[in-house]
RNA sequence: CCCGGGGUGGAGCAGUGGUAGCUCGCCAGGCUCAUAACCUGGAGGUCGCAGGUUCAAAUCCUGCCCCCGGAACCA
């Protein structure tokens, strides 16, 4: 058996201090697209997703709600799957930071930074709140004070360990330079240049008297400050510091899908981490948009928190509509590596008009006609009937176009495109040859017809099946084509249907006689 | 103050040098195979402002105005 290419992609764990919403969901849907297109694409996929847990909010959260920590992360990775499994996410494994697999691997990862020598004792002076117990940074003061406590932090110093993370600024604008391709998309590489650029200061990885973290293997009384800790999460996976065959099969990351505003901790910090260990850098490291709500009623921006509970769940988006039409809404129109907006509202607009009256209607219309006009059967081509094909590109074209989006992760242009010229163009030759007329004078002409839009739904069910996998197979399979639907590739998109085989319709009718529609409209 | 993103017909967005495009909405037709869907045509934009480069700019350069986000535990 001849080895496949890998590929190893991940998104940013997250915290469980909250149920998930829908910017985890954003970032998810579009690495599971690129997952699913990569295994369409022919390479070994593991996709990993998971949970960050080692933080001093989770375990102040669990504390809250009067739960063993260990036993609260649980839940939340349990509820976060949940979720996960709802949008069809297709991820291989989802880690858990107090995973032992991850302490281990953290463990020796970072005595093999120390032992490096980049990692030394140093002093961590900052400001601390008695009433928090915790140190304060500016932005979390008002007004000097700390806003639960109402009192000012006092000065205050304790030992701690330092990553040297200056020394390492160099090397990695060297690396920026020589691989222009590591930050995606391009403002985001110029972001962090500048910020590596502007100095590095080392930075405290260390806490003190935390009982909930990573012990420090050659400082039991320190635990991994959590981005140090967060970061590991990729490699121990895969089987750093205890299945080193593992490791060694699946790193380096061939893509670590972000929120841009995490940007600097996996560009900088990390590569400075690796390089630290002497280990190879990931690949590429892409920072997505946000996506923010807009108010259905008032039409403004809204700043969703937790404290005013006025979080979308997407849970509501799943059972109200489809997880399908969730996928759909954020990967065509909100750009990936831009920001984007969710409203009810444009849910419903863009759901309706694209995947209720387009691709759903078409898939409709053909179906019946098949069924009325050839009992489900269309013929053999005859090459004296054959009609012209719709306008557009050609298939080959498209289909390299459609490709070249998909893995650059402009996934609203490739959505664009598959509709622009492959669906709207099938809507247009049926009314231009009207074949439910036709097939009356010319049957031979009408089935010509039918085949070009059966060719179209056939296109578009490949294009979409790391969109919509479900809607996208059961199109499909409503046909028999040749090819079956687990080795369908984006080429086959670019090719044509045999003319010399019949077509048949294999869908299922209900006690009307009607198929049931792919996408029922939302009113 | 600094850094990043953005300002395109009523709304939301594509579009990085060569007749301004898409979705929704609106108006008028057509069609009836289809999920009251689909197709055609129309109204509606001096592409934030001011300069500049060019035979040619929404698209490149300069300055300015406005909006959003960020500045080290927030996707």
């Amino acid at each position: 058996m001849t080895a496949r290419p890998k590929f190893f992609l991940t998104t940013a764990i997250d915290y469980p201090n909250a149920r998930p919403h829908i910017g985890h969901a954003f970032e998810k849907i579009g690495a599971d697209v690129q997952a699913r297109y990569r295994r369409m694409a022919g390479f070994d996929v593991y996709f990993l997703i998971g949970n960050d847990e080692n933080t001093i909010k989770v375990a102040k959260r669990a504390a809250e709600l009067g739960q063993d920590t260990k036993a609260y992360c649980d839940d939340m990775a349990s509820q976060f799957q949940e979720v996960w499994a709802a949008l069809d996410i297709s991820h291989d494994d989802f880690i858990q930071t107090s995973e032992s697999r991850h302490h281990e691997g953290c463990r020796r990862f970072i005595q093999r930074v120390f032992d490096n020598g980049f990692i030394y004792k140093g002093t961590y002076e900052g400001l601390y709140c008695e009433g928090c117990e915790a140190f304060k940074t500016d932005k979390d003061l008002v007004d000097g004070q700390c806003p639960t406590h109402r009192r000012a932090p006092v000065r205050r110093s304790e030992p701690g360990y330092y990553f040297a993370f200056s020394k390492f600024q160099d090397r990695l604008l060297a690396h920026y330079a020589a691989h222009p391709e590591f930050i995606q998309p391009q403002s985001r590489h110029n972001e962090v240049v500048n910020f590596v650029q502007s100095g590095l200061q080392d930075t405290l990885i260390s806490r003190h008297g935390e009982q909930w973290g990573i012990r420090i293997p050659f400082d039991e009384e320190f635990t991994i400050y959590v981005w140090f800790d967060a970061l590991l999460n990729y490699m121990t996976a895969i089987g750093f510091g205890h299945d080193e065959t593992q490791w060694a099969r699946w790193w380096p990351a061939d893509v670590h899908f972000i929120g841009k505003d995490i940007t600097r901790f996996h560009c900088a910090l990390w590569p400075a981490m690796l390089m630290a260990a002497e280990l190879p850098l990931p690949h590429k490291v892409f920072g997505h948009g946000f996506v923010q709500r807009r108010d259905d009623r008032t039409g403004e921006l809204v700043k969703e928190s937790k404290t005013l509970g006025n979080v979308t769940e997407p849970m509501d988006l799943i059972t109200k509509f489809s997880s399908e039409g969730f996928r759909f809404f954020f990967m065509r129109e909100c750009p990936f590596p831009g920001d984007g907006e969710f409203s009810w509202q444009r849910f419903a607009e863009v759901y309706n008009s694209d995947l209720a009256n387009n691709l759903g209607n078409l898939f409709s219309r053909v179906a019946t006609l098949l069924l009325k006009n050839y009992g489900g059967e269309l013929p053999a081509i005859d090459a004296a009937a054959a009609v012209e094909p719709p306008e557009g590109p050609d298939p080959a074209s498209l289909a390299a176009s459609v490709a070249s989006h998909v893995e650059t992760c402009d996934y609203h242009l490739a959505l664009e495109a598959i509709w622009r010229q492959n669906l709207d163009p099938a809507n247009r030759i049926a009314d231009r040859y009207e074949p439910w007329k036709l097939v009356k004078s010319d049957k031979a002409k009408a089935g010509s017809v039918l085949r070009h839009m059966v060719e179209a739904l056939r296109r578009a069910a490949i294009y979409l099946k790391p969109f919509l996998p479900r809607a996208a197979q059961r199109i499909y399979g409503s046909f028999d084509f040749e090819t079956s639907w687990e080795s369908v590739r984006y080429t086959d998109a670019g090719t044509s249907l045999p003319p010399d085989r019949p077509i048949r319709l294999t869908v299922a009718v209900d006690e009307k006689g009607k198929i049931p529609p792919l996408f029922p409209r939302i009113d």
